[in-house]
DNA sequence: CTGAAAGCGCTAACAT
DNA sequence: ATGTTAGCGCTTTCAG
C-alpha cells in the first residue's frame, strides 16, 4: 500500500502538499495538483482511512444493529441504510444480535467504539442499558423511542386502524389479534392502537396472546385464533401471517373463505405466496434512508458548527426539542387473504 | 472516550504498562494488572481500534460484498459471515452492489482499503478486474473461482444431477432448464452439469435461456417452459421457481400436476409457500462460516509465522496448492412441487 | 517488571 | 503556495 510519502517522493513535493492536493484542491497550484494526482494514480494510492480517522477524530463509518438479518424486514432496512450511507461517504459496520438482548448490548458497545454514529433497528434491550451502551455516540433508533435518543417510528396505530376499518367494511365484527414478542416496543404501541381502533369502529377485538415474529409463531397462534371464534385476524407481521395461513390450511380451513388474515410489514414474500397477503405496507427503504440522513445531519452539526450552536443556544433552544416527530405513514395493501366473512358464521 | 493516558494516570502507571496489562497480562505483575483493570473498568475504557490498527497494521475488520442483501440467499450468508467473524474477533463491513458489476468493483476497492480481508459473494465482475480491485488483500470467493484467489464453491453439478435423477425416477423424460444471468459463474457450471446429467440419465434437456434470478425472472420464463413441451423444469434458484409457479397458476396450470418444478438454494421462503418447493438445499451457513475461517486462517498465517513459512518453503510448496478443493455438498429436498408427469402428456 | 520514546499514516496548525 | 512539525491513540522496541 502506497502512503503519502511515496506519492510525495514521486511527485517531488512534501507530504502535506499531497494531502492538500487530494483533499483541498483549491489550496495548491494547478500544476502541482496535477502532478500529485498523476503520482497518486500511478501508485494507486488510497488514503488509509484508519490514519485519517485517528487524526480527524471521525471514522466515516456508521454502525448498524439488527435483530436478525434473515428477517426480510431487516434485510430491507440494512440494504437501504447501506446504500444511503455510501452516498454520504460512510461505510457501514453491520451487527446481528440474533434477537438476543444480551448480545445486543455487547454489540452496541463494540460498535460504538469504532463508528461515528449508530443506527439501532428495533433494539430489544432496556432503555437504560441502551443509553449507556451507545455511550454518548450519536444514534438513531428505528421503530422504538427512547428518551434522549433520536428515532424514526412508523404509524403503528394508523396501520391497525386501516386494517380494522377494512375488515369492518367487509362485514367482520369479531377480530382476533396476535401480538408479537412481549417486550416489543412497537408491539405495545400496536396493541394500544388496536384497542382504540376497536372501540372507534365497534369491532370486537380478541387478543390471543404473544407469539414469536416468525412463521412458527404464526403456526402456534393459529389454533387459538380459530378457537376465538373470530372471522378475521390481525397478525404482528407477515411471517406470522404466513405461518398462520399454513396451519389453517393443514386443518382444512381456507383463507380467506373461512378466515381473513391481515399481515404487517409487506415484506417481499407477501406477494410471492398464494393467495398474496393483505398487509400493512411499511416504507422500509424510507426508514433506512431516513435514519442515515438523521444521523449524518447530527454528525455534521457536531463537527463544524459549534460556534453557531453557541449563538443559537439562547434563542433556539426550543428548536432542539423533538419537533413533534411525524410518524412515517403506512398503507394497507389489500390483496388475497381478506374477504367477507362466511354468511354461516366462523369455521366450516 | 477514555484513552490509555487516562487509565495510566488513574492507575498510577505508564501508558505502556496499561497497554501490556490489557493485551499481554502475563508481562506485568498481578498487582499492577489488577490496578490497571480496575481503572480501565472505572473509566469504561475501550481501546480505539483505529489507533491500534494503525500501529499493528491490522484493522480486525473484514469486508463482505454481496450482490443483493434482500435476496434471502445472501442474507443468510451475511448472517453467517457476520456471526463467525465476531467469534474470531473481527467486525464486518458490509457492502451491497445491487447486482451492478461497476459498483461492485468500486466497493471492493473501497473495502480493500480498510479491512484485513474480503469475502466476495458471487461477484459479477471479470476475473481480472476483481483481482486488481482486491489489490493483494486476502480474499475468499463464494460461489466462484478466480485464479489466484481462495474460494468456496458448492457442488453445482451434484445438485442438478440429483434433481434430474429425481425427475427421471418420477417418469419425466423431457425437462426444461432455466438459466440464470448470462455472466454467472455458477450458472455456467450449473449448465454444464445439466448437460452431463442429461446424457447420463437419458433425460432430454431443453434450455429455455437466461433469466434474472428473481421472482419476475421466473414469471418471464414460465411461458417458454410451457411451450417447450417439457413436463418438468429446473430453475436457477428458488425465487425464479416461485415466480414460475405463480405465472403457471395464472394460466390455469397446476403444480405439480401439470408441471413439476425444482428450485435451487432452499431459501426459507421455499417452505413458506404452498405447495412447498422441491429444491436443492445449499449449506448457506456453512458457506459463510467456511469463508471466514479460510480468511482468518490466511490472515493468521500472514502475521506470525513468516519464519516457519520460509523453512517450509522448500518442502511444503505443494501443500500451498489448492488441495483439490472439495465442493460443499448439496442435497435435494423433495417437497410439494414435484410429482409424476400427467399420463396424457404435458399441459392440460 | 516497568518506563521512555519511536512511529504507524494522516491532517492541521504554524512557519515561510 | 508550499514545507516543517506536532500529534491523534495505540503498541512495541529499547533501556533500565
Amino acid at each position: 500500500m502506497a502512503t503519502v510519502r511515496d506519492v510525495a517522493a514521486l511527485a517531488g513535493v512534501s507530504i502535506s502538499t499531497v494531502s492538500r492536493a487530494l483533499s483541498a484542491p483549491g489550496m495548491v497550484s494547478d500544476a502541482t495538483r496535477e502532478r500529485v494526482e498523476q503520482a497518486a494514480k500511478k501508485l494507486d494510492y488510497r488514503p488509509n482511512p484508519a490514519a485519517r480517522g485517528l487524526r480527524v477524530g471521525r471514522t466515516t463509518t456508521l454502525g448498524l444493529l439488527v435483530p436478525d438479518l434473515e428477517n426480510p424486514f431487516f434485510a430491507s432496512i440494512t440494504k437501504a441504510v447501506q446504500s444511503r450511507a455510501r452516498t454520504h461517504g460512510y461505510a457501514v459496520l453491520v451487527a446481528d444480535s440474533d434477537e438476543d438482548a444480551g448480545q445486543e448490548l455487547e454489540l452496541v458497545s463494540m460498535l460504538a467504539a469504532q463508528v461515528d454514529g449508530l443506527v439501532l433497528a428495533s433494539p430489544r434491550s432496556s432503555d437504560l442499558s441502551l443509553l449507556t451502551a451507545v455511550d454518548g455516540r450519536p444514534a438513531v433508533l428505528l421503530n422504538r423511542e427512547v428518551e434522549g435518543l433520536a428515532s424514526l417510528v412508523i404509524d403503528n396505530a394508523g396501520g391497525v386502524r386501516q386494517s380494522l376499518s377494512h375488515l369492518k367494511a367487509l362485514g367482520h365484527r369479531r377480530v382476533a389479534a396476535v401480538s408479537g414478542p412481549a417486550g416489543s416496543w412497537s408491539g405495545a404501541e400496536r396493541r394500544r392502537g388496536i384497542e382504540t381502533a376497536g372501540r372507534e369502529t365497534g369491532v370486537e377485538v380478541v387478543d390471543v396472546g404473544h407469539f414469536r415474529p416468525t412463521f412458527s409463531g404464526g403456526v402456534a397462534a393459529a389454533d387459538l385464533v380459530v378457537a376465538s371464534g373470530a372471522t378475521a385476524v390481525l397478525t404482528y407481521n407477515d411471517l406470522q401471517a404466513l405461518g398462520l395461513v399454513d396451519r389453517l390450511r393443514h386443518r382444512g380451513l381456507q383463507v380467506p373463505r373461512d378466515l381473513s388474515v391481515v399481515g404487517f410489514d409487506d415484506v417481499s414474500v407477501a406477494t410471492l405466496v398464494s393467495p398474496a397477503l393483505t398487509t400493512v405496507s411499511i416504507p422500509l427503504a424510507a426508514l433506512g434512508r431516513g435514519a442515515v440522513d438523521r444521523l449524518v445531519e447530527q454528525l455534521d452539526r457536531d463537527t463544524g458548527e459549534s460556534r453557531e450552536d453557541d449563538l443559537a443556544d439562547l434563542t433556539d433552544l426550543a428548536e432542539d426539542e423533538p419537533p413533534a416527530r411525524p410518524r412515517l405513514p403506512v398503507e394497507l395493501v389489500v390483496r388475497g387473504t381478506t374477504a367477507e366473512p362466511r354468511p354461516d358464521g366462523p369455521r366450516a
